[in-house]
DNA sequence: CATAAAAAAGATAAAAATATCTTTTAATCT
DNA sequence: AGATTAAAAGATATTTTTATCTTTTTTATG
């Protein structure tokens, strides 16, 4: 489904969206035992999105990841490409050809349907959309 | 989704079902290639599931891997647990615990309907009805 | 400017998944 | 019985994923 890379990820971002902004920035350190994720991989996960504009970072003292309000419309598909690459998800689920309605494999009708609508929750689910409602880090971890 | 292993294994019992019964055994070596998967690896593939009783086999002379009658009902859920193992369907997508109606994870909501419904379909769907209709090998393979 | 803080980058390690190779056992046939 | 065929079992190799460790660069601050 999702490699642990990407739930890992996505962990750390709600983690973000919850407990940062622009003023606040928060450290690795101080992520990774609540979300249970392994500090230094956590690290090279957050890094990764930020390079590729998903979060946001700074150096230095009083640096840090963080989310900024632009970061927070990024959708969980977003990520999810970022981390695990473009084809995992789009990959056919007999590993055959790439999805394609007009030459299904024997599967595809029975759970093509399925993996489409994951995919789409994905692509319509922003951070922002997830967190929504929501105001405590209980409600989200131990996750 | 499913591993690769399981893809392999439901495609190798794909072909099997099209192409043999108890009077007429195959060999890997005659299967591998048209389903393109490596024919060390699916020979071992095979062997599991033969040793679960969800394919037949015999040694020697005249013999090689088929399916009964009986085989033939096995659902391909059987298949992916044989290869799978019974967790790795059943775990969260967030990876966080057995997935339960009762502890929710947030993506549980948004994303665990269509899990059920992958699960649901894989449980439901035998080797029969997968090729029920359906009558040559061109109508899966290649794939 | 020197120092410290923190992410970024790079290198390395461990574990799991994927794949292959070799030996053994069972069945058939002469 | 002996030879041959083919699966079963076991051992080994490769690749990918997961995880950690080390060094470098950037930023803030005294
Ligand atoms: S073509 Fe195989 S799942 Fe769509
Ligand atoms: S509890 Fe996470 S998907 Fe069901």
């Amino acid at each position: 489904m999702l490699s642990n890379s990407s739930k890992y990820a996505i962990k750390g971002v709600l983690y973000l969206a919850l407990n940062s902004n622009a003023d606040h920035k928060v450290l690795v350190r101080d992520i990774y035992d609540t979300i249970h994720v392994p500090e230094a991989y956590l690290a090279k996960l957050l890094q990764e999105l930020s390079r590729h504009g998903i979060i946001s970072s700074t150096r230095g003292p009083k640096g840090g990841f963080y989310l900024s309000d632009e970061d927070r419309k990024h959708t969980l598909l977003e990520i999810v490409k970022v981390i695990d690459g473009e084809n995992r998800l789009n990959s056919c689920v007999m590993g055959i050809r790439n999805c394609d309605m007009d030459n299904p494999c024997v599967l595809h009708k029975l759970v093509g349907g399925n993996k489409s609508k994951f995919i789409n929750v994905l692509e319509s689910t922003t951070i922002l959309d997830l967190i929504d409602g929501k105001k405590g880090v209980e409600e989200f971890f131990p996750m």
